[in-house]
DNA sequence: ACGGCAAGTCCGATATTTCGGACAACATTC
DNA sequence: GAATGTTGTCCGAAATATCGGACTTGCCGT
């Protein structure tokens, strides 16, 4: 798409991967800084090397030239390496400059602080379902937020109301097969998958109880453009024991909030 | 320092700069990135090429690789470009991966939504202070954050905790002169500095009023490590016009939360 | 004390990336 | 509608960044 003439002369399978070991430095820190976020703990430069498959001594190069910007930093004294700070200055002017996510932050940080329970801001990124926002509940029972990490769309609550625009027939083609296996090896049925989207589309947010972890149950409400295309979900993650009466008073905030940040009808 | 044959043979002042144009795709990145930082505003991409000094093709060529890993986004249709969610999903993995900030986030958030105006958590870069982390109240008289963007010390309310462990002369050497003169002018005489340090060690807390904007007032309180050092603080922005009242109890809040960031005395 | 392993540095060669400049496609001005 | 400016693409050449591999240092267990 960049380059017709690479692509012509050679095309290595959309510039993916060169034949001969050598790639660009940028290139490599793409391929570093994706696997220290797939990994998510601090790590070994030894390991990044080996894991991305790059040269020691070029992993070694990158290394201090990113800890010397501050998008890495060397961790403890164990020889370990993870994001720096100015990451996270960069993702905040990112949070900043996209106007549903900077109204979003309110509704999540409020919906948290009222309720005492994690909520989420979640949308899809290609064919997969990722969190963007998370705030942790005073209850914190899951210390690692799973920001930006990508999670296929049947094992999640939101996943239900985010593909609510398609047919079933491209639902289907649209989510890859090997997503409707669960982690703990239960298949969700096919069709009880598209009468939860029904439902969830009629019902106005949708229900989800012991579907990644048994004991965690999904509320969740859809954030709608000006098409009525469902494009964010705002949503809670609860015990599974919550009262009845309580969950309901959480979807009604849920869905009063997700109207907040649509698209007036 | 990562490679001494190069700085005998040339050393061009610490290798910020080759005397030929020519220059490593990462070190182009990384110029881009805290450009895009320090403007904070999607910018064209043939202004970016002018203001870092970097080759129009090559900005061209590097972009396209960014926005591929959505370090960088389009926007709209003006061909301008701005930081893209793989940099807020970094962020938050450092966020999460720092023990104090993790902490702080929490209080922030807390501190904001009881009283309803802006609260932050501050540290010092070199001999800059910096908000680390900012929760708009529900005023957000002030849009943009300032998140991450270095600032003097003498300019702030949380500097004057900040620098509390050195000595007078150690803290005037510490900080460059040019930091001493405000935006609009006006120069803020060393010993009355000098003295709201040391006010401000006795107190606990710090307020400032009219600093660098006329009609606001900080509040900030010290986060102290084990040998108790000021290593960062937490604070208040409101309007100057607050009632006193108000803004004792806000004081108060601020102090038991930094006092929960504390290492225990 | 010794052998084996991991962490980190150093250096020269060459495959590759950056760069300048030409060019095409539009937009704007007078 | 001609002149001028802006945005983006393309290409070859030359400068150099990446890579392999050798080397040092420190740690561990035996």
């Amino acid at each position: 798409m960049a380059n017709g003439v690479t692509a012509e002369k050679k095309a290595p399978a959309r510039g993916e991967e060169r034949a001969n070991g050598r790639a660009r430095g940028i290139d490599r820190v793409i391929a570093l800084m994706e696997h220290l976020h797939s990994l998510r703990t601090p790590t070994r430069i030894a390991d990044i090397a080996r894991d991305t498959g790059t040269p020691r001594s070029t992993v070694y190069e990158l290394v201090n030239t990113l800890v010397e910007a501050r998008w890495l930093e060397l961790r403890d004294d164990d020889g370990t390496v993870y994001f720096g700070p100015a990451m996270h200055y960069y993702g905040s002017d990112y949070l900043d400059s996209v106007d549903l996510i900077r109204k979003a932050r309110l509704e999540v940080a409020h919906l948290a602080e009222m309720s005492g329970e994690t909520s989420q801001f979640c949308m899809l990124e290609g064919d997969k379902y990722l969190v963007v926002l998370n705030e942790p509940g005073r209850r914190m029972f899951r210390i690692s937020s799973e920001i930006g990490i990508k999670v296929p769309i049947p094992w999640t609550a939101s996943g239900r109301l985010l593909v609510d625009h398609l047919k079933p027939e491209e639902i289907l083609s649209f989510i890859p097969d090997e997503d409707f296996l669960l982690p703990d090896g239960r298949r969700i049925a096919r069709d009880e998958f598209m009468h939860d989207i029904r439902q969830a589309r009629e019902n106005g947010y949708v229900r989800t109880t012991a579907l990644v972890d048994r004991f965690t149950t999904c509320l969740a409400a859809p954030v709608r453009d000006a098409s009525r295309q469902c494009i964010a979900t705002i949503c809670f993650v609860i015990p599974a024991d919550t009262g009845e009466a309580e969950q309901k008073s959480m979807i009604d905030l849920l869905i009063a909030s997700a109207e907040k940040l649509s698209v007036p009808r």
